[in-house]
Formats: structure tokens, C-alpha cells, sequence
RNA sequence: GCCGGAGUAGCUCAGUGGCCAGAGCAGCCGACUUGUAAUCGGCAGGUCAGGGGUUCGACUCCCCUCUCCGGCUCCA
């Protein structure tokens, strides 16, 4: 027989007989088989130890690889469930998967674990890591299988179900095992322990058993793992820089928002500075629509049951909505408003409209009361009252392509203005569950797809995610540290036009039934802020700080510091005049990452300087007092907003 | 909602089944009159999240509630 392996270079290796994965990788060099770790054919992985009968194209996987991280980390669970059941015999495993940055395990423990024991269950891996233990893979009947898992129930239901995935076909199942170890499993997985040298279990966490909330629930292991040590080091240092961001640290550090117990869940009340940073956020979004456009409206934070009813929250949403407030005297049930859009409609319809007004464009900072499980709310980013930047566009169906790409446009170049450049989107069509008409959705996906398209914004399609009344688009933002945080949403709706009756008089007077677009851009007020702060780790760009600019004094200098001031008036400014040494100052206006320092002394008086602290600058002495407002002037600007920039 | 962890002064955190619970920062009072990352001294500040229980005695152990943290589920 002969066997001929073409490699990726597109160069032949013949061979008389079949060959390892491994032999093979010894074959073309020995750095190569040092490193190798599995070897890809025709896009199929398999293990090092696979036998290569046929002819075929041939990649050896090694550990600079990223598809090698992966089964690097398949490996690492597997050893992690190895070193539980080391320790806790009669625990039973669920499933262990690679995921970004890491891998994880789930298991039924006879008693919970806290995250105390990581660290002897850590010490547990690195000695099956030290005794290099080979992965043997075997294929075995289902009947067997079931009998070597009889005290295994999770493995029992995935040997039952034949979850190809997890290694079980109709007949037969593959499975991994080291030493006493052994588990169902595809692979491939790394040739022996010894590969995983560097890595971490981070955290303890309970996981519903195959993520559905009706199935009980188990402790999830997370732990992360690299091929080389500075790898891992770049991981962790990435994870502090993470928490150094941390909104919810940085809020209480820079006296922006806080919470109380007697406040309740899910709601901050917002200090002085933090007040102004929204309000700064909100002023700028707030004039780019009125300059686009918009028309501005307001209306109020509860409504009346029969709203409700008509819109279809209470039928569709009502879990997610507060109780009701009820007068019992005047018999009437009112309810917060989890959304803006009724009110809204309650504005076009209070007029009669003709199909020259379209679109009809209503914006309004819309706060709104939802009320959220309490497991789910996280800072600022996931709240139970917030404020959206909230717009309802009516347009006729003909207008939906033009007016989702002039959105997409604003909203992209609304968000770069706060310094968010690196924008993507997701596409989410038509779920299992939707009202309208094939073709409706049809048409209004493809507006949708075509504006992405049109605008050269990447996207990736979510099947089936859209809301059941139409399709929508939402934007992801990526931070300074490479974090996506969704924003902006549009949706397309052909429900609540309906729902309300709502119409507009055609050329023909006759009456047509106009589609609406719900759209947040910012998202909410609150959630932006949060990832704002993150973004900047606090250190906001000048026109957004709270505080601009920190007039420090030296001696008595009070008639020129008003001068100054009178030349700045535009600016957020907070003078400190105390009797303490300017490092002091300096260090609590750093403390609070005020954007520039402008320091005044007794010998500036006469020669008309001072001296300006940049934040990320060198300090800049004896600037001469005109230059110094222009730069002050420059650095503080608030930017443009132009829609055709 | 579920699993696990936690809640001590305004903030960051020590602390022990047994006199009256500590420190730093912030605050107040006083001294220092200050030129680029915290001047010195004093004072005040707490129902140890709230409630119940065990105990001669609970901040400490147990139960319930609230709030927060890490995840899961959810996210119109």
C-alpha cells in the first residue's frame, strides 16, 4: 500500500504504511513534534495518536495555534472533573467545555463547594499534570456505556439522548480516559497531561444542567488556561484591568451614584457630579436629534391598565412589568411604564396626520420601570428603573429602508462623538413566535440588511432573536480593553400600529396604516454612562468631566483667579483656595481625575501666566494667560455632530 | 427566580463566643501661609444590614428578611 499526505504548503509525503499523527509530526521535524498537539484532517481534528490510513490533506495542530487553545482547554476540564473526582468520589459530572479564555466543569456535589476549595482541587490538577497521563480515546457500545455510567445520571441521559456532540452516535460512543478517569467525550484532547502547564480555576458559580432553568441545578468550576506563563500573566493582568474599570467602583470613587438599602434593587440615586456627567450626555444627544429632525415630547411615568391592554405588555410582558397601582376608591389600575412606546402613539394619534408629515419622529429621555429578576441586575448595566434615549418613528412601508440608514448613520456617528469607534451589529430575524405577514417580514429584514450593507457595518445574522412584532438591529460597541457592550437597538414594528389603530391620509385620502421604528441609541442613559466610565476607566474626555478644571491657588491670588475664571465661564470649574500645600491639591484633583489643573501662584499675578496640569501630558509651567484659555479652550471642546461628516 | 459567597464609621478595610469594637482616608477644631502625587496635633463618628433564636453572655453560632458580589436562567 502507499499513502500519500499532502501538508499545507502543498507538499507530498508518501508512506508505505498507515501513520500517527505523532509519527507523522516526527517525520517533518522534531521542533514541529515538540510542539504539535493534534493534527487537523479536511477539517476534522483528531488526536495525535490517530492513525492515518488514507490519503489526505494533513495540518499539525501545535501550541501556537488557537484552535490548539481550545482542546488544550477541553483537556483542562477534563482533568479539572479527574481532580474533583479525586477528591469528592461521589460527585457526579455533567458537561466540560473550552470557552473564551478558559474552560469549564459541571458538577453534582454531595455538599456545595465554595471557592475555598479551588485551591486544593487546583493542587490536585498539577499533580495529574506532573504524572503525564496519556488521553486514551476508546469507542464503546451504548449498552456499554450505560453499564461503566450506571452511578453517572448526567451521563446516562447524554449516552440516552445521543447527543452526537457529546460524543454518543446511535451505536457506539467514544470516550476519553486517563488512569481511573474516564469520560464521554468527541475529542481530540491534548496527547498527555504534562501540555497543561499554566492555568487558573477563577470562580464557583451554580449552572442550571443543560442551561434550562427546569432541570436542577449544579456548581460550575471555571478556571482558564495558556500554553505559555505569559500568556496566563497577560490574562490575569487583563482581569485586574477589568476591575480597576469597574463602573460601580469608579462611581463611588468619583462621587458620581450610589445605592442604599432602603432604595431597593436595581435603582441609584445620582450625586451632583454624576448628575452633571448625564446631563452633559444627555444635552448632546438631546441636540443632535433636535438638529436631525426629531420633534421632542414628554409624558408622564404611569398610565392607566387599558394602555396596557391595548399595547399587549400586559399580555406579552407583564412579568417583566411592577405591580399595579391601584385606587381602590376610584377603582382604577395604573401601571409604570416598562416602555415609551404607548405614550408615544398617544402623541401621533392625538392629531391627524397626512403622508407629507412622514416620518414622524418623537424622541423623549423616556424613563422607564421594569422589573428585572433579581439575580440579573449588575451596576448601572442592567437596572429596574432607566432612562432611554428613546425615539418611535411612523413612516410608510416604502420609507423603512431610508430611514433605518439614516438611524444606523446617527447612531454610529453619535456614539463615535463619546469616543466609540469600533462598532458592529447583529441582524436578529424573525423568531418561532411572531405576528405580521411573511412578506412584511421579508421586506423589513431585507430594508434592515441592506442598510447594513449599505453602510459597510459588519454584522453577524442572529436567527430567530428578533422581537415577535419585527425584525431589529442592534449595535455592540468595543471598548479601550476589547470588551462589546450592546447600545443601540432598532426595531422595526408592525404589531402596535395596528394594536392602536393608528393611521395616516395617503394622495388618495384614503387611510393607510403607517409602520413604526422603536429606537434607542444610547441605549439607556444609565447603562451608557456605565460603559463609558469603563471605556475612559474613568478619566472622561474633558467636555464630558464633571468638574473641567481645578483652579489651585498658591497665596492670595483671589482678584486674578476671578479674572480667569470670568475668561472660562463656559467651563465646570472648582477653585481650592484652602491653606494646604499644592501637592495636596494636586493630589486630590488627580484623586478625582479632573482633566486639567490650572495652578495659580503670587509671581503669576504679575507676569499674567499660570501654570496647566493636562491629564496624560507633561505640566506645562509660566504659559503665558491668553494661550493658556486657547489651549484650556481647545482641550475642552465639546465635539461636532454632523450627520454628513 | 436559582446556586455559592458576603454585609463592621461617609469611604477602604482590621477584629475576637467574655471589660467599653479598631485603623487609614474623608469630616469638624487648632497650628502651619505653603510652587507639582497626602503638613502636624486634637475631636467627633458604630443598634457590627434588620428581625428572631441558642447561650450566663452573640458582631462572632443557627433561622428568616433585606442589600451587595460571582455565575446560571432571562433580557421587547
Amino acid at each position: 500500500m502507499n499513502l500519500d499526505i499532502t501538508l499545507p504548503d502543498g507538499s507530498v509525503r508518501s508512506f508505505e504504511n498507515s501513520i500517527t499523527g505523532d509519527e507523522l509530526a516526527k517525520n517533518i521535524g522534531s521542533r514541529l513534534h515538540k510542539d504539535a498537539v493534534c493534527i487537523e484532517i479536511e477539517n476534522k481534528f483528531y488526536d495525535l495518536s490517530y492513525s492515518i490510513t488514507d490519503n489526505c490533506n494533513v495540518r499539525i495542530v501545535t501550541i501556537n495555534d488557537l484552535d490548539a487553545l481550545h482542546i488544550l482547554r477541553h483537556s483542562s476540564a477534563h482533568i479539572l472533573a479527574q481532580a474533583v473526582l479525586n477528591i469528592f468520589p461521589n460527585t457526579e459530572y455533567g458537561v466540560g467545555p473550552s470557552i473564551e479564555n478558559g474552560f469549564y466543569y459541571d458538577f453534582k456535589f454531595t455538599k456545595p463547594i465554595s471557592e475555598s476549595d479551588l485551591e486544593q482541587i487546583e493542587s490536585e490538577m498539577k499533580k495529574i499534570v506532573k504524572s503525564k497521563q496519556e488521553f486514551v480515546r476508546d469507542e464503546i457500545s451504548k449498552k456499554d456505556a450505560l453499564k461503566l455510567f450506571k452511578k453517572q445520571s448526567f451521563k446516562v441521559e447524554l449516552i440516552k439522548s445521543a447527543e452526537s456532540s457529546e460524543g454518543v452516535t446511535n451505536d457506539y460512543v467514544s470516550t476519553y480516559s486517563n488512569e481511573q478517569f474516564v469520560d464521554l467525550c468527541m475529542g481530540p484532547h491534548i496527547p498527555n497531561t504534562s501540555f497543561l502547564k499554566h492555568f487558573k480555576l477563577t470562580k464557583v458559580a451554580g449552572a442550571y444542567w443543560r442551561g434550562d432553568e427546569n432541570n436542577p441545578q449544579l456548581q460550575r468550576i471555571y478556571g482558564t488556561s495558556w500554553f505559555s506563563k505569559e500568556d496566563l500573566d497577560l490574562y490575569m493582568a487583563q482581569q485586574e484591568e477589568a476591575e480597576k474599570r469597574d463602573h460601580r467602583k469608579l462611581g463611588n470613587e468619583l462621587n458620581l451614584f450610589t445605592s442604599t438599602d432602603e432604595l431597593g434593587s436595581g435603582n441609584f440615586i445620582w450625586k451632583p457630579n454624576g448628575a452633571i456627567l448625564r446631563d452633559v450626555i444627555e444635552t448632546f444627544s438631546k441636540n443632535a436629534h433636535l438638529s436631525n429632525d426629531y420633534q421632542l415630547v414628554n409624558t408622564p411615568h404611569i398610565g392607566k391598565s387599558v394602555l396596557w391592554e391595548t399595547s399587549g405588555h400586559l399580555a406579552h410582558y407583564k412579568e417583566n412589568m411592577y405591580p399595579p397601582v391601584v385606587h381602590e376608591e376610584n377603582n382604577e389600575t395604573y401601571y409604570l411604564k416598562p416602555m415609551n412606546c404607548p405614550f408615544h402613539i398617544l402623541v401621533y394619534k392625538s392629531d391627524l396626520h397626512s403622508y407629507k408629515e412622514l416620518p414622524i419622529r418623537f424622541f423623549e429621555f423616556g424613563s422607564v420601570y421594569r422589573y428585572e429578576k433579581t439575580g440579573v441586575l449588575h451596576g448601572l448595566l442592567r437596572l429596574r428603573g432607566f432612562t432611554q434615549d428613546d425615539a418611535h418613528i411612523f413612516c410608510t412601508k416604502n420609507q423603512i429602508n431610508e430611514e433605518v440608514k439614516t438611524l444606523l448613520n446617527f447612531s454610529v456617528k453619535l456614539l463615535n462623538a463619546f469616543g466609540l469607534s469600533e462598532i458592529e451589529a447583529d441582524l436578529s430575524t424573525k423568531p418561532d413566535k411572531s405576528i405580521g405577514s411573511d412578506d412584511d417580514w421579508d421586506m423589513a429584514t431585507e430594508s434592515l440588511k441592506k442598510s447594513l450593507t449599505e453602510l459597510d457595518i459588519p454584522f453577524a445574522t442572529a436567527e430567530g432573536e428578533g422581537a415577535f412584532y419585527g425584525p431589529k438591529i442592534d449595535l455592540h460597541v468595543k471598548d479601550a480593553i476589547g470588551r462589546r457592550w450592546q447600545l443601540s437597538t432598532i426595531q422595526v414594528d408592525f404589531a402596535q400600529p395596528d394594536n392602536f389603530d393608528i393611521e395616516y391620509v395617503d394622495n388618495n385620502n384614503k387611510k393607510i396604516r403607517p409602520v413604526m421604528i422603536h429606537r434607542a441609541l444610547l441605549g439607556s442613559i444609565e447603562r451608557f454612562t456605565g460603559v463609558l466610565l469603563e471605556h475612559y476607566a474613568g478619566h472622561m474626555p474633558g467636555w464630558l468631566s464633571p468638574v473641567q478644571i481645578d483652579i489651585l491657588t498658591i497665596g492670595n491670588v483671589s482678584s486674578y483667579v476671578a479674572e480667569i475664571k470670568e475668561h472660562l465661564k463656559d467651563f465646570r470649574i472648582n477653585i481650592d483656595d484652602r491653606n494646604v500645600r499644592l501637592g495636596e491639591k494636586i493630589h486630590n484633583s488627580q484623586k478625582l481625575k479632573v482633566p486639567i489643573q490650572l495652578i495659580v501662584g503670587e509671581k503669576d499675578v504679575s507676569n499674567k501666566t499660570f501654570a496647566i496640569n493636562f491629564y496624560h501630558a507633561d505640566d506645562k509651567k509660566d504659559i503665558e494667560f491668553e494661550k493658556g484659555i486657547k489651549e484650556i479652550n481647545n482641550y475642552l471642546k465639546t465635539p461636532e455632530f454632523d450627520l454628513n461628516g
